[in-house]
DNA sequence: TGTAAATCGGATAATATCATCCAATATAAT
DNA sequence: ATTATATTGGATGATATTATCCGATTTACA
């Protein structure tokens, strides 16, 4: 029998990144692009380009220009940008960091709050080498470098 | 300054894995543990083992035994088993797909839902390289595998 | 100096995930 | 057959995440 007969309860997305994070990152990939061209764009400019609902990309957007990852304006002609001398500076575990804080250095695959090199659970060492691959993704990854992507058309940021 | 000094809103916890896969998988590996002394295992003792919420594991161990990965029995002496003889088939991967679902499979890292090889996202191919190390570690671990770490305390599965 | 356009920030609502409760069902043992 | 012990499954509650609303604040410009 096919699986989808069975609709449990438990039948959620999986998510590598939080909503937030998700929003985060293709926002900054977008303002990325449009500073290096010298432009600054407005909440709902940055919303419309990536798809993501109004308010709660403010939220995100505060959350990122409070950690100094990009610069926010108020007032007529605000909005956010990059600064051009740390677009190259921003990646993603910068912004990643800034919103769902640095558990994703720590925590164990499992769930187990003291799991470590000495003590670990059974999927320790399998989960750390996942996990120190996505780290260092995330670490050497800029939002320039995805910014490039936009360019010629060869990548998107909407669904 | 530091950090500690932004409570935001969105201060998550990173999760590579539901708590219902999180359970599963712990459960499952108490479950090989004792299935290959020949033991069965009753709701209350796999909860307990796993230092987990008892009603909330009976969803997860149905979930697993519907899906044939585990094999529940009721009544007086009844509770949960995996099968000597498929002890060495029962990967992670089976239990995620079980309790998740396959989304591990297809979903965009941002997000994006039609996000393919053809029309990526600017993070598409970094992420791909990721989950491909994810989906392998978890169609290649076996349950009796990771319960081996068990055996001589080398290993726990509770905080 | 007034006004309009923008972000900020607090409160609240909606949804998803995690967790519990309890009656129903199955079954081993007396 | 009865009883006690176990899983099952539906309903409900709690918490976290996602999303919205709106007044306050900032500021460019007429």
């Amino acid at each position: 029998m096919s699986d989808i007969f069975f609709i449990s309860i438990f039948d959620t997305n999986y998510n590598m990144f939080s909503k937030a994070s998700e929003y985060g990152i293709r926002a900054a990939i977008h303002l990325a692009h449009l500073s290096k061209k010298g432009e600054r764009c407005s909440l709902r400019q940055v919303a419309k380009a990536i798809d993501s609902p109004v308010a709660f990309t403010a939220k995100v957007l505060q959350l990122l220009a409070r950690d100094g990852i990009i610069v926010s304006f108020q007032g007529p002609t605000g909005g956010y940008e990059i600064p051009k001398e740390s677009l190259s500076l921003v990646h993603l575990s910068d912004i990643v960091k800034a919103i769902d804080g640095d558990s994703i250095y720590n925590g164990c695959g499992l769930g187990l709050e003291s799991c470590n090199e000495k003590k670990p659970c059974p999927l320790h060492f399998q989960f750390k080498s996942i996990r120190d691959e996505l780290k260092e993704m995330l670490q050497t990854t800029s939002v320039q470098e995805l910014a490039k992507g936009l360019e010629y058309g060869m990548a998107f940021l909407k669904r």
